[in-house]
DNA sequence: CGAGTATTTGATGCAGTTCAACGCTCGTGG
DNA sequence: CCACGAGCGTTGAACTGCATCAAATACTCG
C-alpha cells in the first residue's frame, strides 16, 4: 500500500507550495508507485531515456556527470522534494545521471503520462517549468562557485546552501544535520581535489564555523561562514512538489 | 511594422522546431513589438522581474552574474532564436543578468499573457519547459567545463559549442564566423584569467585548431579541436523557437 | 585478521594568477 | 591634423593556490 498524495509526508513543509485537492487527485492519477533503493543504487542514467520519473520522498542523492578520461562532475545534492527525470521527460535523453547516497524512497511517476500534465492541468504545467528554471538558477550560481570563487569561500558556500535546504526540511537540530556524503562527493561538486577540499574543511573546523565529520554537518557560526562563501542568508524559495 | 511571426526570419532554420500556422497565430498575439539596442545595453538585470521576455531575432549577446566583489561570470553567449526572460517569467526574478554585445534585434513579449500560455496552448507551454530544460543541460555540460578541464580543454569546448551553434544558423562560411566578443568575455565564462586565456589561444593558433582574432573565429580543424576539447561533434538540438 | 574504503597530513610541482609593460586602433577635442 | 587617452590584445616574469604524490591512521566488514 502506497501513500495517497493527500498524505504526503512532504506536503507540510512550508517550503512546498500548496496544492488544491484538485491537483492532489490529478498527481494520484500519475502516481505509479513508491521505489526504495538501496546506498550506491542507480536511478538515472546520463543519455538514457527513462521510462520514469521521481520524486524524492526520503532519503539523500547525488546528481552527476562523468567525462570520457573518468572525471566526475557533482552536478548538485539530491533532497526530498526534489523531482527527478525532469529532462528524460521533456527532450528524451537525461543531461546527467543520478544516484542513490543513502537509501532512498522514491513517489513514482510514468513518463508516458507526461504530456496529459500540459493538456489537463496547466498549473501543475507552469510548476514544472518552474522547477526547471530554478535548476537552472542554482546551476547558475554553482557556476559561479566553480569558475570565481577561492576553493574556501566555493566550500563555505556550498555547506551554507547544503544547510538552508536541510533547514527548510526541518532536518536540522541546533545547527546539526545528517550528511552522509564523502569529501569525494563535495570535491567532486566543486571542482577540487580530496586532499585540498579536505584541508580546507580542516580551516574552515579551526575557524569555528562548521564541522563536517562522520555524517555529520554542524554549522557552528551561520552568520561567518555566509560571509566567507559570500552567501545571502535567506531560505530557499518556496517550490512546487510533484 | 514590425515582422510577422508567419515570416519571422529565424524559421527557416533546421535547428527550430517547425511551428503550425496555429502556434504562429497565438504567438503573434503576445507580440508587443521589436526592439533594437545598441552594443552594450543591458536587457535584464539579476534579481529584476522584468515586465517583457525577449526571443532574440539577431545580433548576440551574453549572460552574466556579478560577484559582491565585482567578478563576473558569464553563464553563456547569447544567440539568434534564445528567448530571454524565461526566470522572470516564471519565478518572478532573474538569476542573471543580460546584455547585448552587438546591435540587438528582440521580438517583444509582454509577461502579463505568460500564464496564458499554459492554459490556452499547451504544446507551447511545454516548448517552454523544454527551453529551461535545454539551458539546464548545458549549464551541466559547461559545470564540467569549469570544474574539470584544463584551461586548454576548456577553451577548445567552448569555441567548438559556439562554432555548432553558429553553423546551425548559418554564420558559418568555409570554418570562418562573426565572433565580436572580448577574449575577456571568455576568460569570464571559463573561470580564467584573461592572460591565460589570450596564451591558451595563442596556443590552440599555433596548433593550428582554430584562429580568433579581430572579430572573427576561425576553425581549423573542427576534429582536432573537439578532440582536445572533449566534445561529441553534433549539430545542436532542434529547439523551440518562441 | 586482512582487505577495502574514507579521512588526514606532509612534501613537491605546476597550471594558472597576478603584476607590469608595450603596441595597436580608434574616437575626441584642441 | 595631430595629440591624447581609452579599450583591447599581447607578452614576459614572478608568485601561489591547488593538484599530485605518498603514506599513515582509522573503520567496517567478511
Amino acid at each position: 500500500m502506497t501513500i495517497a498524495c493527500t498524505n504526503c509526508p512532504l506536503r507540510k513543509f512550508d517550503i512546498f507550495d500548496e496544492m488544491t485537492q484538485d491537483e492532489l487527485d490529478f498527481m494520484q492519477t500519475f502516481k505509479v508507485g513508491e521505489l526504495v533503493v538501496e546506498p550506491g543504487a542507480p536511478l538515472l542514467m546520463e543519455g538514457s531515456n527513462s521510462p520514469q520519473l521521481y520524486t524524492v520522498l526520503s532519503g539523500l542523492g547525488l546528481r552527476y556527470k562523468l567525462t570520457p578520461d573518468g572525471d566526475r562532475q557533482v552536478i548538485n545534492f539530491v533532497f526530498p522534494g526534489d523531482f527527478l527525470g525532469l529532462q528524460a521527460g521533456v527532450m528524451s535523453e537525461m543531461g546527467h545521471s543520478v544516484e542513490a547516497t543513502t537509501r532512498m524512497t522514491l513517489c513514482v511517476f510514468d513518463r508516458t503520462h507526461f504530456w496529459q500534465v500540459y493538456t489537463e492541468m496547466p498549473r501543475r504545467a507552469y510548476d514544472l517549468t518552474w522547477l526547471a528554471a530554478v535548476e537552472e538558477h542554482f546551476l547558475g550560481e554553482s557556476m559561479v562557485a566553480l569558475g570565481r570563487r577561492d576553493a574556501t569561500a566555493s566550500v563555505a558556500w556550498a555547506l551554507v546552501r547544503v544547510a538552508q535546504r536541510m533547514e527548510a526540511l526541518n532536518l536540522v537540530t541546533g545547527g546539526a544535520m545528517a550528511f552522509p556524503y564523502r569529501q569525494q562527493d563535495l570535491a567532486d561538486a566543486l571542482g577540487l581535489s580530496l586532499v585540498h577540499t579536505n584541508k580546507t574543511l580542516a580551516r574552515l573546523r579551526e575557524r569555528q564555523l562548521a564541522t563536517w565529520s562522520e555524517g555529520t554537518l554542524t554549522v557552528h557560526d551561520m552568520i561567518g561562514l555566509a560571509e566567507v562563501g559570500q552567501v545571502d542568508i535567506e531560505s530557499p524559495p518556496v517550490r512546487p512538489l510533484m
